[in-house]
DNA sequence: TGTCAATTAAATTTCGATATTTTTAGATTA
DNA sequence: TAATCTAAAAATATCGAAATTTAATTGACA
């Protein structure tokens, strides 16, 4: 046995095959990635000389990426003490939905009411593309199909897009991530028959058809719900990746 | 003399007198204030050579500071490029503004909803410390007054401090600073007279009285207030500091 | 004179090693 | 046994220079 193997498998395959322009931002698109599918567990501490082997780059960009994840939330900083991947909590949960649901509400509103037709047109594509993958990579099990993931991001950011700031447009996108995060941690233990992409067809049709009330009590009840199946899966977040008896 | 007097030049007195525990903390603080009093202009490139030598620190330190203020929305970065100052615009201020008066908003009714006595003192206490201190350091023309723009911003943080989200503040403490910023780079051009502390101890009262629509009302026109004189004061930001025929 | 290519210069990014700080482990004492 | 202090080990933070990439300059050619 190795000493990383807390980090290793979980055979996960890729998102994207790193275009980055620099080493620090690959290393950063996949840290992120770890971080996001649950790889490396919350809480956990992010030794430099073990994620440069890891990763198999030198000291500089290792640091520059987890500086700027630091700034994304995913990754803590202590002054002399390193970084960590961020918590997770049943309290920190709450405040992530809650704020979720507030921003979301205020940015759905204002795309249906400033959208023309190339936003309605983007919603209607990002749906369908995202109907066109599978939940999961494998039938039986789970296993993250990250394709589905980018596009199931897509479609939620395409649904807020013409908000017209993209201030709350960044907010709403970093949210997306945090919560993404806790749904990964939460199938790891339980993965819910749900289907999402009702859902999301509901979504989409109250949407574009400018039904302001309805898109907004079907997207707060969507985030509502994923908390919701998060909490239940899982009773408390953040301790130690089992082991060590 | 003290052995300190790198810190003393650009005549600005520190706000702080650096209690950083690293040396990029510590820079991170130096840089931030020098771009929030526009000491830094907007679209600034930033010459790692040249910051090097202005802080007198090494590479690391510097672009790991560089790296947390672009988190911060301070500062840009683009890959093989390098770093600037956040460009300033008017849109961008538009935006700005906007977003913080939606997010304003709920931060205050909640705060007015949820807060307790430890709130209603803790807001009393803020404004009390803010109305103890000058606008600006000198009588005749404006001049920074740290201690000000700290009391400042702890006066509209303490406001929203009840509003039970730790995400919703992060962001709501950040448009403070944007905000900031643009209003430093406005008052070089002209410091308007304004009664500031009139507005503060309005929506104080407002806020401390639980009378919510009123408190939102006096809230959002100071916002507005703000980003309209500033917007009147310059007509268009982000451009060199002049030279160069 | 204007454009394109090749060369030089400048700046960013990265590496490898060193200095500081924190954590761990061991020993001593009450 | 618990607590405290000291020394060793590990990890973080920092430096200075090398390696890449971008930007600027020069010169040739149409």
């Amino acid at each position: 046995m190795s000493p990383d193997d807390k980090i290793v498998n979980l055979q996960t395959v890729r998102r994207v095959a790193a275009p980055a322009g620099t080493l620090a931002s690959s290393v950063y698109d996949r840290l992120r990635d770890d971080i996001l599918s649950g790889a490396l567990p919350p809480d956990d501490k992010l030794r430099t000389e073990a994620l440069r082997e890891r990763y198999g780059v030198g000291n500089s960009p290792l640091r520059e990426a987890l500086n700027r994840l630091s700034a994304d939330g995913l990754v803590t900083r202590e002054d002399q003490k390193g970084f960590r991947v961020a918590k997770a909590s049943r309290a920190d949960l709450e405040d992530l939905v809650k704020t979720r649901c507030w921003l979301g509400e205020i940015a759905l509103r204002q795309s249906i009411e400033n959208g023309g037709d190339d936003w309605e047109e983007a919603v209607v594509l990002q749906y369908h593309r995202l109907s066109r993958v599978r939940r999961s990579s494998s039938e039986d099990q789970y296993v993250v199909n990250f394709e589905w993931e980018a596009r199931h991001r897509a479609f939620h950011l395409a649904l807020l897009g013409a908000c017209g700031s993209r201030w709350l447009m960044q907010y709403c996108a970093q949210l997306n991530d945090q919560a993404d995060r806790y749904r990964q941690l939460a199938i790891v233990v339980s993965y819910p028959k749900r289907n999402e992409l009702t859902e999301h067809e509901a979504i989409m049709r109250a949407a574009t058809t400018r039904d302001a009330d309805e898109a907004v009590r079907l997207l707060l009840g969507h985030y509502d719900r994923t908390a919701g199946i998060i909490k239940k899966s899982i009773s408390e977040f953040g301790g130690t990746s089992a082991s060590t008896p």
